[in-house]
DNA sequence: CCATAAATATTTACACTGGAAATATTGAGT
DNA sequence: ACTCAATATTTCCAGTGTAAATATTTATGG
């Protein structure tokens, strides 16, 4: 038996977070659509302005979540007490591998104009995922200097890699021809000790 | 004395490619519309299918003349007689600057679903603009093995760090207490010599 | 020079979109 | 029970891309 359909939904806002996020995958950023998401959910298509205000609202939501998973799938790959290249491998392994079954959701997750960039829980979960990066950022032995400095260069230089080749790829920037058999470890320079 | 009004432009394709790329950066490209642009140039809304097709046709050309920029950009910042490593920082400094002066056509130029991706003006130039990055990654000293596979890792690690970062500063992805005084060229590893 | 075709632009029409405003329904607290 | 806030609906509007039919200009071949 199906459930009654009430007035209130009850669980409106994560219903309308899943079938949104889904319909981003299959559709695309352009063919996702408040009045789509509020026909699959069965909902008049102006109840979302209640729980996210407008389809930037929205956006930030799903981006978020985004953002949350995206840390919670490099920590569940980190073994605590593992050396820092290991634990440097399989984050961005889980990374690139975030990227590449949420492409849609990753594009929109480094978008200028769609978010709410300024809201609290976006810049929250931004803010966890560059801590996860930035500790297995440290030790590459790239650069000189103070400690400081290296971690500085080390946190900025390993995302921008790492997210420089998940985009690239699942934008398809990269022929085919030039990545037989590469993939983000390839890319990861070893440490090398300071000369 | 302005020019008369004629029933046809006469360059209305190069015009409208102007006025939208000035409003793709004005308003984003959420509030980039034909009508918009139709109205700048003073035609029909409808004018610019006899030359684009569509939206897509239309941001497909944008994105394809900022490649062909973007190379022109860094071949002009590129002795081509200076060391290796001096032609990289150059053409780095210029592919950044060219982000951080066009951050809405440099994200579209990545997306995924908005453009005609097996245009083949936009292969092409995409094309070379990965030759101009190969050229400069090249003796990288990152990698071993065969001078083919340290080649190609090079290829894809250098343009996944310099895009990465360009990407990750345009979008506001990196928090200003962590970059202070922080530029690509600090990011740029140095070469080291092969272990 | 002229007829005809091709290129270019307009007008009209349509389905779809996000959002504002007013209204209706439900649920929580007292 | 009563009130008030939360939630959802209905109605309406301006704006969007695109298709189809039409109009105008330019180019081409006789």
């Amino acid at each position: 038996m199906t459930a009654e359909r009430k007035y209130h939904h009850g669980n409106l806002k994560e219903a309308f977070l899943d079938v949104a996020r889904a319909l981003l995958e299959t559709d695309g950023l352009a063919g996702l659509s408040l009045r789509k998401c509020a026909e699959k959910v069965g909902v008049s298509h102006t109840a979302p302005k209640n729980h996210f205000g407008n389809m930037a609202g929205l956006l930030t939501a799903i981006v978020t979540k985004g953002y949350s998973e995206l840390a919670q799938m490099m920590v569940a790959e980190v073994s605590e007490n593992a050396a820092r290249i290991q634990r440097r491998e399989a984050a961005s392994l889980a990374y690139v591998a975030f990227a590449e079954s949420n492409p849609a959701l990753y594009e929109l997750m480094f978008s200028r104009d769609r978010l709410v960039n300024d809201d609290p829980d976006l810049m929250r979960e931004v803010g966890a995922c560059f801590v996860i990066l930035a500790d297995i950022s440290m030790d590459l032995g790239w650069y000189a200097g103070s400690d400081d400095e290296k971690n500085g260069k080390g946190q900025v230089a390993l995302w921008s890699l790492v997210h420089g080749y998940a985009q690239l790829v699942t934008a398809g920037r990269f022929k085919k021809e030039n990545m037989k058999g590469l993939s983000i470890l390839d890319v990861l320079p070893a440490i090398r000790p300071e000369s």
